[in-house]
DNA sequence: GTGGTCTAGACCACC
DNA sequence: GTGGTCTAGACCACA
């Protein structure tokens, strides 16, 4: 797994990490059980202080994204979301709600919105095993 | 104009306001030239502090969002972006990818999310040119 | 609210300030919605690192004990528990079970020790108002 | 003896055997004199670094819990607990109240939480003097 | 070797 | 003023 870190972006660096392995695993590209690189290794890597690549990992850990067993390293968890239905639509439409007022003031219409969207999912879809 | 601010939310107040603004221009209920309620009239009625509000605004007047005209207040301005093509694709796709991978890892699948993009589409869609 | 910590303690500094909060919170004399010392007065008090006192804050945060405004402090959450009863009983019967283990191998007979959880029970008791 | 073992459990590996041990000793399934398996042989087991296992062995010699004889392995040792009574009772209402507290936190009232600690004493209780 | 804790001190976002 | 982010570096617990 290799990270691409923009220091000059707004997002802080540490949610840049998190948003790159949560993308990766939705890809495909990371399975449940699966190794990330260590703490250390990350750092050294990215030229980025240890204790930043510490807190992405928790930050995940604490999301269940991955499990870590301190003195063995880190590994992606199965998948389980223990929110509730109502809360998972209100999360995302509230997201997807500013995506689309957004596009609304950057005049974009929603046909070609809808059509980045498609594209996306396609993307997003190529991990089904037997899709592939 | 009524603001409904939520001071435990995690989204700064001020962006809370901002939020709010662009979406009520985006349904049409916030009309171009439109007044918006001054600065120390929203801090009382909100109990915020002015410069929170203060912030907000400038950060709208700088997104080209609402004009503002020294001792006349703030209205809304005509809607013009002037970013480029790619540019918008670029920022939106960032943000509608943000949001699939959140859906995939909170295990909603792709039909239901589709469905509420979609929902919410309709919503923004009254507001049609011809309304205007 | 006043900490006192034991830095000899294999418990972390971080830990020991969570607990003392939430039994303060248990015991009502934190009442929900008080305000609890800021990060920088508490580490001054304290002679300890700001980061320190941030770790706890953070904690309690994320475990909904407190909420945070950034740049207007913590205070007491309400009182909420989103998890379902089979895992509230697991986590609790464990501890449990830990200390009647250990009070076993202490040569502590179960009649002292059920006296010594009544006598804390009593203590926690308190806090209903009409108890009073 | 077969140890059951939670690799991504926040409670280290070496711990759960320990806790496992105790409580079973506690339960009268593990007699004093009685051998435990060896280091190398629960190691291989369990699948997991020998010196884990023998950090746990270390750790229960340590508190008296059990006896290693060089070469002719580990047995458990006579119940004989040194602290005084000041000491023991400070000890366990700490653990005590720990859980007290945090079953205010989960929203579980003291009824239900007595409930689960006299079940426990109830299972606890089977081994009495008479029966060894 | 791994990750976790704590310190010290800088800078930024928010109110 | 508040808390949040990041850096740098020490020490400890765990496997």
């Amino acid at each position: 797994m290799r990270f691409h870190i923009q220091p000059t972006s707004s997002r802080p660096v540490y949610l840049q990490i998190v948003d790159q392995v949560k993308r990766d695993i939705a890809l495909g590209l990371l399975l449940e059980g699966e190794r990330l690189p260590t703490v250390r290794e990350t750092a050294a890597t990215l030229a980025i202080n240890p204790n930043t690549i510490a807190k992405a990992y928790r930050q995940m850990e604490q999301e269940g994204i991955i499990v870590t067993r301190s003195g063995a390293g880190a590994s992606v968890a199965p998948l389980e979301s223990g929110l509730n239905k109502s809360v998972k639509k209100r999360i995302l439409t509230e997201q997807l709600q500013r995506v689309i007022v957004d596009a609304f003031h950057m005049d974009v219409d929603q046909e070609t919105l809808t059509q980045w969207f498609s594209q996306l999912l396609v993307q997003f879809n190529l991990k089904e095993p037997s899709d592939v």
